[in-house]
DNA sequence: CATGAATGAGAGTTCATTCAT
DNA sequence: GATGAATGAACTCTCATTCAT
C-alpha cells in the first residue's frame, strides 16, 4: 500500500514489485521454485524477463521477497487484547479462526513456496527462523504465559506447548496442500474439532 | 546360466541400488533435490555418474525410489494389537513413541526431501498421497474407530481427528527440521507433553 | 528562429559531445570497451543512459568519436619548419619531446582504448589506418626525405626507417601502459637515451 | 607434447586442451576476445560448447591459457652462448632473426589477442607483467650487461636500453598487425635495417 | 532534449543424459 | 556393468537500445 509521502515514482515501483511478487508466488507454488524459470515469472507478471531484474537482484531474491511478505502477514497483530477477557473457549475459537483465515486466504501459496524451499535451503531456513518463527513464538509466549498464570490453562511447559499448537496448524495446512481430500473438503469443520481436542483432550469427558 | 548366480546378481544389484538411494537421500536433504546434481549423488555413492543410470531411469526416479522406501518404512506394521488392551494412556504413549522413533531415526532425511518436493510437484504429490498417506489413514481409521466404539476415546469425527493427530506429528517434525531450537534440544520431552495435551486437553483438570 | 541561437545550440551540443567522449575515454581505458556499459559512460558523464544516444548512434560510435579526436591530436601540426634548420641532434631531441608530450599527456588513454580495439576489430583497424596512420606517415616521409637528401641522415630506406622510429614510440608507450616499472618511473630519461641510440647507434663511438 | 610418463587419458586431455586453445587463439585474434562467443570457440575447435568447460573453468581462463603458452614460447631459450663470441654485428642480426621468427610465425595471433586484452584488463596485465615481461627482461639484462662490460656495446643504461630495443619489436609487430602495408610487404627487409639503425644510428657514418 | 524503466536478444554456464571404451 | 568425456538444451542474467513521459 503506497505511503502518502512516497514520490509517484516510488509508488509505481512498489506496485511493480508487488505485481512481480504476486506472479512469482503463484507460479512458484504451481511448479516449485526451481522448475519455474524467470521467463515464467515474467510472463505471469506481464513484463519482460529483464524487467524482473530491475526490481530483484536475482532469482533467490524473489524468494526472499516472498518471505518478507509472509513476515508482514504473520505479524499482522492479532487483536488479542479485546478477546482476552472473554471466556477461554470463545477466545480459543476466535484465535483459531484468525489463524485459519490468515493461512487459508492470504498466504496459502506463500506458505507452500517458502516451506518447500526452507526444508532444503539452509540459508533461507536461517532467515525464516530468525525473521518469522522466532519473533512469532516470542510474542505468543508472553501472552500464553499470562493465560497459564491466570489459571485459564493447565500449567504446562509454555514454549513446548506453543510448539505443539503451532505444529498442529502447520501440519494441517501442509496436509491440505498435499491434497488430503478430507482436509480439503471439510476444512471448516476443523475449527470446532480443534477447539475440543486441544482444550478438552481426546479422553471422554467426565460427565460424558 | 545357473539360477543361483542370477539371484546373486540381483542381490548385488539391489545393494547397489540401496547404496545409491542412501547417497541420494543424504545429499538431497543437504542441498535439496534440484540443487543437487547427479554428479553429487554419484560422488556420495562412490560410483560414476553413468552408473546411476543403470539403476534409475533418470533423476526424478531417484526421488520415487526414496518415496517407495518411505512407503515401506511407514507401513512397518505397528504392533498395535498387543497394546490395544492396555489402558489408553499407556497405549497412546507407546504409539507416540513408535512414531517418534520412526520419524526421528530412519526417515528424517527422507521426510525432508520428499516433503519439500511433494509441496510443489503435483505428480509426486499424487503418488505420495496414494501410496503413503491414504493407506496409512485407512489403516489407522479402522483401529481408531474401534477405540471410539469401546468408549476409550471421546466420540469425535474419526477421519478428521486422525488428521489432527497426524498433522501434529508432521508439524513438529517440520519445525524441528527447520531448526527450532526448543524442538531440537527438548525433543524427548514432547512424548509426555503430547500425551497430556491430546488426551486431557489444555484446560485445567477439574481437580487441579 | 534567430541564427545566433542555433549556433549556440550547436555549441552546447558540441560541449555535451565532448563531455561524453571524455567520460567514455576514461572509463573505456579503465575497463576496456566491451566490459564498460553505456550506463558506466553515462554515469561518468553525469547524464542519463538515453542521452548518450542523442549524440552518438550507438556504442561503437563512441569509439569512432575517440578515434576522430586522436586524429585531430595527431595532426596538430608539428612546427617542423622552424626547427628544420637547427642542427639535427637538437632537432631530433625536440621532435621526440613533442611526441612524448603528445603521447603522455593528451592521448594516453585514447591510445590505450583505441589500440586495444584496433588490434582485434578489423573495421576500426581500417579506419585507423586510413585516417591516422597513413596521413601521418605521408607527411613524415616528405620531411624525412628532405633530411636524407640534405645529408643530415644516413641514406636509408625512408618509409621503413620511419616505421622503425614510430614503432619504437608505439612500443614504449605500450609497455608503459602495460605497467613496466622502469618505463613508468624513468620515462623522462628516455628522451636523451633515444636520441643517442637512434642517432649514434649502440656501437661504441669511434673515439670512445 | 605428451610426456612419456603421462597416462593415456592425460595425453588425450592435453591434446584436447591444445586443440581448444588453438581454436580460441584463432577466433579471438579474428574478432577479439569479447566479440567471440564460447560457441564460436567450440565450433572452431570442433567440439560442443559444454566440452570447453571440461578443460577451462570459464571464458577468461582461455585467455590465461593463451598467456601461459606465450610464456612458454617466450622462454624458449635463445641459444645466446653460441653466438656470443661472434662479432657483435653478426650476433645482433642473428638475435633479431630469432625474435622475428618467433614473433612472426608462432605467436603472431597470441600476441594480438593477449596484447589487446592486456591493454584494458588490469588483472591480465599484472599476470602478463609478472609471468612474461619481467622474467624476459631479467634474463636479457644479465646478458646485455656482459656485452657492455666487454666493450662491445656503448655504455648506456642497460635496463632502459633493453626497453627501447624490445619496444621497437613490439611496436613493429603491432603496426604490422594493424595492417601497415609497408611492414606487411617488406617485413624481411627490416632485419638489415634494424641492425644498421640500432648499431650504427641514423647519423651518416664518418666515412660516408 | 533529458530521462530511466522496459525490453528482449544473446551471452556464459550448468548439468542430465548418452555411449564408446 | 562401470566409466566419465562429450553433448547441447535450457537456464540465469546482462546490457544496448528504445520511447513514453
Amino acid at each position: 500500500m503506497p505511503q502518502p509521502n512516497e514520490s509517484f515514482q516510488e509508488q509505481v515501483a512498489a506496485l511493480r514489485k508487488a505485481q512481480i511478487l504476486d506472479a512469482a508466488t503463484k507460479v512458484f507454488a504451481q511448479r516449485g521454485f526451481h522448475r519455474t524459470t524467470i521467463h515464467d515469472v515474467a510472463k505471469a507478471a506481464g513484463v519482460a524477463d529483464g524487467t524482473i531484474y530491475n526490481y530483484f537482484e536475482n532469482k533467490p531474491a524473489l524468494l526472499l521477497g516472498i518471505l518478507n511478505r509472509m513476515n508482514e502477514t504473520e505479524r499482522r497483530p492479532v487483536d488479542l487484547a479485546q478477546v482476552a477477557d472473554a471466556d477461554i473457549r470463545g477466545f480459543f475459537r476466535q484465535y483459531l479462526q484468525h489463524r485459519f483465515v490468515a493461512l487459508t486466504q492470504d498466504s496459502h501459496e506463500m506458505f507452500q513456496v517458502v516451506l518447500s524451499e526452507v526444508l532444503v535451503n539452509s540459508e533461507l531456513r536461517e532467515l525464516y527462523l530468525q525473521q518469522v518463527v522466532m519473533p512469532t513464538f516470542a510474542l505468543a509466549e508472553t501472552y500464553f504465559t499470562r493465560l497459564v498464570e491466570a489459571g485459564k490453562i493447565r500449567p504446562l511447559d509454555v514454549p513446548l506447548t506453543l510448539r505443539v499448537i503451532a505444529a498442529t496448524f502447520l501440519g494441517l495446512l501442509t496436509m491440505r496442500v498435499i491434497g488430503d481430500p478430507q482436509l480439503q473438503t471439510r476444512w471448516d469443520e476443523l475449527l470446532d474439532l480443534l477447539t475440543t481436542i486441544m482444550l478438552d483432550g481426546l479422553l471422554p469427558s467426565e460427565g460424558g
